[in-house]
DNA sequence: TACATGATGCCCT
DNA sequence: GGGCATCATGTAG
């Protein structure tokens, strides 16, 4: 494997901005968990934007509550919440302090600390095939990488000290396209699913032709 | 205090 | 490709 030659976090003013703009730049950047002396990375290849108030679908849509103050509050944050009564999902909240917005993790490609990964699953990998079963959807990503929302909601993913950050690797930005969103019945027809066209660890429909 | 709901994934065919 | 487990959250009462 090409070793990886990580930035640090990436700064707060990364997420600063429109989620539409955040979104597609995070494909291809590298989620990174420190786990004492383990270090899980995994390459981004599929996300969602989250819009604020005008947007029915965001967990942002009614208005801030305890749950989703997370979304209104300063950019680069972790928004961990717990859904179906089985799984939690990350997102990093963007545009400034007091505006609602957010990105959701949908699928990674595991490059680093894939034993570690397989153990928090609880699966075994027996063959490349099975490395799928790790990364790839919301809650499946968030287990193989340990992420709680008792350990991480409101996590800073910009602090230096984070045991939580995304990094870039210095390689250049994958070709990125767009589709509507998944699992969702509101405001379902807009273009706000990035992904990197054609590649195997995207959940889901993994061309713009199919849906 | 009760209840409907959901940004899902697993386990069968 | 479809049924279903399972519970935090918000809202109504």
């Amino acid at each position: 494997m090409k070793p990886l030659t990580l930035s640090g976090p990436l700064p707060q003013k990364f997420y600063n901005r429109d989620p539409r703009r955040v979104g597609p730049e995070l494909i291809g950047k590298i989620l990174v968990r420190r786990d004492g002396k383990k270090l899980l990375t995994a390459r981004i290849v599929e996300v969602e934007a989250y819009l604020g108030q005008d947007d029915p679908a965001a967990h942002s849509a009614a208005g801030r509550t305890a749950r989703n103050s997370v979304l209104f509050g300063p950019p680069g944050r972790a928004y961990v919440y717990f859904i179906y009564g089985n799984h939690f999902c990350l997102n990093v909240s963007c545009l400034p302090d007091g505006e609602a917005g957010g990105i959701l993790f949908r699928a990674l490609e595991p490059l680093s600390g894939i034993e570690e990964m397989a153990k928090l699953r609880g699966i075994r990998i027996h063959g490349p095939r099975d490395l799928r079963n790790l990364t790839s959807g919301p809650g499946r990503l968030a287990e193989a990488f340990g992420i709680t929302r008792v350990r991480d909601n409101e996590k800073n993913l910009t602090d230096p000290a984070s045991d939580l950050y995304i990094a870039g690797d210095g390689s250049p930005r994958p070709k990125v396209i767009s589709t509507i969103r998944i699992g969702i019945t509101k405001a379902a027809d807009l273009p706000l699913r990035y992904l990197i066209s054609g590649n195997v660890f995207v959940s889901g429909p993994r061309h713009l032709d199919a849906r």
